[in-house]
RNA sequence: GGGCUCGUAGAUCAGUGGAAGAUCGUCGCCUUUGCGAGGCGAAGGCCCUGGGUUCAAAUCCCAGCGAGUCCA
């Protein structure tokens, strides 16, 4: 990036000079012209702790400051947005101030909702969770104070680099910062697909903000030749970008912690927390004994690690400091973190799970419990996220609302994780029971597997003395077993690209389906067709999205008739795909009229579901909580699913009352008015409740909206005008198609009638088998069940009866072959193999040799078993060479023990022959052993 | 979205192709003044469901349902 982005008129003048770090040799501006180093950690340790930068001010304070002085400079304030990034599919937290407006206003297809504009977005990063404590300065949720100004390439320029770094240099000396102190660091800044010439801004050595100038683009290709205008940053090019953006991030909670010169940001944020787990563990703070040490490790910590900060200090620290004071008040501090961001994660809905963000904040709530548990500390992680959120209640009253919510999830998680303890702990026994040695794959496996975490195994393995050693690189190997896990690369739909290619020139699509809802034939001129897709100026067949798939129907061309399979918008062009064996050269013509028709009713079953849609969520809502967003939904003819968010399973009785409640708005016959609204009004007015199913493009949006505003959702589909349109819905069943989400199907209107009566109609035939009335049915295939049960004990019993009498029957059919009884039967009785298994095991028992067939249905059944005594003389009959021999004769095969052994076989009529050959074995081994015992004599 | 586990007696789990098991709990009898406990015995299983492979499936394969867990 070229040096000129940085010459900036206001630095010039203000008399700042460019110069190099001498540590890191990084470019920034100063006022001093004896500065050597970019002021920046590591090249030079925080001097703000213990001596602030400016006077103390709370996060309510700087918050206010930065709000209204940005006002003052003509920026509109911006209500926070929520800190699931619900608007994205890319990423699942918000990260980011500008996060909020990627990439619909990014990218120049939306305007923004103001211009300029300044907010302070609660943001949540995981990254840096291990580090999260340790180093003072990390946390999981921040707020990122930013002021931003979207400029057109072309049109006019609302400001630039130059106001962007006044500005902040204003701000900063209003707050009472020292001119000298402040450093402005080139840093060119790249992220999620954009990069730009970036200014951080440092004092007293810590990053306060950075200023981005984001203008470029990533583009997939090198330049071609010369007029391309790219610039290469890290082995990615860029192009500059239509929109040229001011993306600006102030830390609040930096800016609080500079006021105070705290150890830690920590320290600076929440203190009452802290003091409050401290106190639960009878520590003190040890800012009170060793209040020199902590600001001098705090200072020192932007420069060096824990270890070399230990090894530096040793001499003015007790021996066990580190271990004894400084990493519980680590995990003390780590705890308060991750309590601040749960109370947003769970306010703003987030249900947790084991997919998707939801997993992000069973992460966090885990380790949460993780650490408590290590400090041995029982106050309940609820208690903590509630003192968050009175600390935060002056800026965010909005999270107290959900409170109640908060409780039972918590509540619930802590008895999920301690039903995965105590699995786990049964698990690591039974191992070690196993006698086997807990290895380091063993380890992963129990936490990848089972979720069991390596400190927790060697806790339990310590208990039966078996040593567990946890490689410190653990996290990194489990980490580093799923990076090699292929990834699939996300595939361009090159249909949808090559139509984009084709319809580029062509006009909009005036949407007949919206205007005249109730139609089901119109006429329309054929503007455009290739392949197998044809564009009309105006259309009714509604095109596939937002879960209701597309019309189908005929286009009257003449007197032929066109088929139209799918129907497809792209950017505002529907394109009709006609079935393959039509030829389309030969029917149409550019400006030809044709007549469409739609399959009328195939519509109205979409319409009627996709209305039912919106009452089903509503009334979910109404019934489980604020918290239950849609996150999937697929309509059909004759039924639809619809995935919600909740964090348990939906009961029996909830089912039947989202049901009720559903049926009771559709009788209500309310208004379902759909209107296009400003993007950005329809935001201001309705908040991201609005996007249930998605984040629509474009800047107006259609709402749909259901009697008095009871639901809004930004919607393309096709509704009825009234509730009462939509017919019975019938909830039909719910499963849970992953953890903390919930899949509803049902029915509306004739494809409910329909299903109510085939569930009628199964009732009915089950009852008059059972010749019963319907309403007894429960209770008698209970009975049913119950008897059947009984009798097939029964059943068994007397068979075994039946063997037990078989057995003195076989026992005079025993012929003796030199010393050895045996018995060789064909049983007529046909015999399961079961029992023929039980009577061999009883005759060998009694001291017979023997090999029984039966015939069990359409093939032969084989056993044959052998005495204890006869194997201990070493005469060497094996059973089950006996039934493999006799299975080969009888067309199968078998195998067993050499004292017993089963195995059947087709030829029904070989089993005479079977028993001869099995005699035949036994007398041929009983020559063979008789020949040796004379041998030896 | 991807991966890995698991589903067997009321509970917790063994059983990796060849006769469904253990421990706890339950019930009955005995011992004990009683409690606690001990002794003897018994009951209790659609081995999640449906297909397939095999002479033979709790066990192997496929699909479904249910549960757990890790990662992005």
């Amino acid at each position: 990036m070229s040096e000129s982005e940085y010459n900036i008129e206001y630095l010039i003048e203000e008399g700042f000079v460019r110069k190099e770090c001498k540590k890191c040799g990084s470019w920034f501006w100063t006022r001093d012209r004896d500065r050597a180093t970019c002021g920046d950690a590591p090249c030079e340790a925080y001097s703000f702790i213990g001596a602030p930068l400016f006077t103390e001010r709370s996060a309510d304070e700087i918050r206010e400051a930065f709000l209204s002085f940005f006002e003052s400079k003509n920026h509109t304030r911006m209500r926070r947005y929520p800190v699931v990034a619900r608007w994205r599919d890319d990423i699942y937290l918000n990260i980011a101030s500008i996060a909020n407006f990627q990439p619909l206003i990014t990218s120049g297809r939306v305007p923004p909702p103001a211009n300029p504009l300044v907010v302070s977005q609660p943001c949540i990063r995981l990254e840096d969770l291990a580090s999260i404590g340790r180093s003072g300065r990390h946390l999981t949720m921040f707020e990122m104070m930013g002021h931003h100004a979207f400029n057109k390439r072309g049109g006019e320029e609302i400001y630039w680099k130059n106001e962007t770094v006044k500005y902040c240099d204003e701000f900063l000396k209003r707050l009472g910062v020292a001119e000298e102190w402040i450093t402005y660091k080139e840093a060119p800044w790249m992220g999620g697909g954009n990069a730009g010439p970036c200014l951080e801004v440092i004092a007293g050595g810590l990053e306060l903000a950075t200023l981005v100038f984001m203008d470029l683009e990533a583009v997939h290709h090198p330049p071609r030749n010369g007029l391309d205008d790219m610039t290469s940053i890290g082995g990615q090019w860029y192009r500059k970008m239509e929109m040229y953006i001011v993306d600006t991030g102030y830390g609040l909670e930096r800016f609080v912690w500079a006021s105070k010169g705290t150890p830690t940001v920590y320290d600076a944020i929440f203190p009452e927390v802290i003091d409050e787990l401290l106190s639960s563990i009878g520590m003190e703070h040890p800012m009170e004994r060793y209040r020199n040490q902590l600001i001098e490790i705090a200072r020192l910590s932007g420069v060096m690690n824990r270890r070399e900060i230990a090894k530096k200090l040793r001499l003015q620290l007790p021996e066990n400091f580190f271990t004894a004071v400084m990493e519980p008040l680590d995990t003390i501090y780590a705890i308060a973190d991750h309590t601040r961001c749960l109370a947003f994660m769970l306010a703003d809905g987030i249900v947790p799970s084991n997919a998707k963000e939801g997993y992000l904040a069973r992460l966090v709530i885990r380790r949460t419990f993780r650490m408590l548990k290590s400090l041995q500390c029982d106050i309940p992680v609820e208690e903590l996220v509630a003192m968050h959120i009175k600390l935060l209640s002056g800026a965010f009253p909005e999270l107290s609302e959900s409170m109640d919510r908060i409780n039972e999830i918590l509540a619930l998680e802590r008895e999920r994780y301690r039903e995965t303890l105590s699995r786990g702990e049964r698990i690591v026994k039974q191992l070690i029971k196993g006698g086997k040695e807990i290895s380091v794959d063993t380890l992963i496996n129990l936490y990848d597997t089972h979720g069991i975490p390596p400190e927790f195994t060697g806790e339990v393995a310590s208990r039966f003395h078996v040593p567990v050693e946890i490689p410190e690189d653990f996290y990194s190997r489990v980490a580093r077993m799923h990076g090699e896990e292929r990834r699939e690369v996300a595939e361009v739909d090159q249909v949808v690209a090559n139509l984009r290619e084709r319809t580029r020139s062509l006009p909009k699509t005036q949407r007949l389906y919206y205007d005249e809802p109730r139609s089901y034939v119109f006429n329309a001129t054929v503007l455009d067709y290739f392949d197998k897709f044809v564009v009309l100026d105006r259309t009714l067949f509604y095109p596939e999205g937002g879960g209701q798939p597309a019309d189908t129907g005929v286009i009257l061309a003449g007197s032929d008739e066109l088929k139209v399979v799918d129907v497809k918008s792209v950017d505002g062009v529907i394109v009709h795909e006609i079935e393959p064996e039509a030829r389309l050269e030969t029917e149409l013509k550019r400006g030809m009229d044709v007549r469409g028709c739609i399959n009328y009713q195939r519509r109205m079953a979409h319409t009627r579901h996709h209305s039912a849609t919106h009452i089903v969520i509503w009334a979910a809502r109404k019934l489980l909580g604020e918290h239950v967003w849609q996150a999937g939904a697929q309509k059909g003819e004759l039924r639809s699913r619809l995935d919600i968010t909740h964090f348990k399973r939906i009961t029996d009785d909830e089912k039947r009352a989202i049901e009720m409640l559903a049926n009771e708005m559709v009788m209500r016959n309310e208004d379902i008015s759909a209107s296009f609204l400003d993007r950005n009004e329809a935001e201001r007015r309705y908040g991201f409740r609005i996007y249930q199913g998605g984040v629509p493009p474009g800047k107006e949006l259609r709402i749909v909206r259901i009697g008095a505003d009871e639901d809004v959702q930004a919607c393309a589909g096709t509704h009825c005008s009234k509730t009462g349109e939509v017919g019975p819905i019938k909830i039909l069943r719910t499963e849970r198609i992953q953890d903390g989400i919930e899949r509803i199907w049902y029915s509306a209107g004739e494809a409910a009638v329909t299903e109510m009566q085939a569930r009628d109609e199964l009732i009915k035939q089950a009852a008059s088998v059972l010749r019963i009335p319907e309403s007894r049915l429960p209770e008698t295939v209970r009975r049913f069940f119950e008897e059947w049960k009984q009798l097939r004990k029964e059943n068994e019993r007397l068979r075994a009866e039946i063997a037990g009498l078989q057995l003195d029957i076989l026992k005079n059919k025993a012929q003796k072959i030199d010393d050895i009884e045996v018995i060789a039967e064909v049983i007529h009785d046909a015999m399961k193999e079961k029992e023929l298994l039980r009577i061999a095991s009883e005759l060998s028992s009694a001291g017979f040799v023997t090999l029984l067939l039966s015939r069990t249905g359409d093939r032969v059944a084989v056993v044959a078993s052998v005495p204890d005594e006869v194997s201990q003389k070493n005469v060497n009959i094996n059973a089950a060479t006996i039934v493999k021999q006799v299975c080969h004769v009888v067309g199968g095969g078998g195998g067993g023990t050499a004292k017993i052994a089963q195995g059947g076989g087709e030829r029904i009529e070989k089993m005479e022959e079977g028993i001869a050959a099995g005699l035949q074995l036994v007398n041929e081994w009983v020559k063979v052993f008789k020949d040796r015992v004379d041998k030896r004599d």
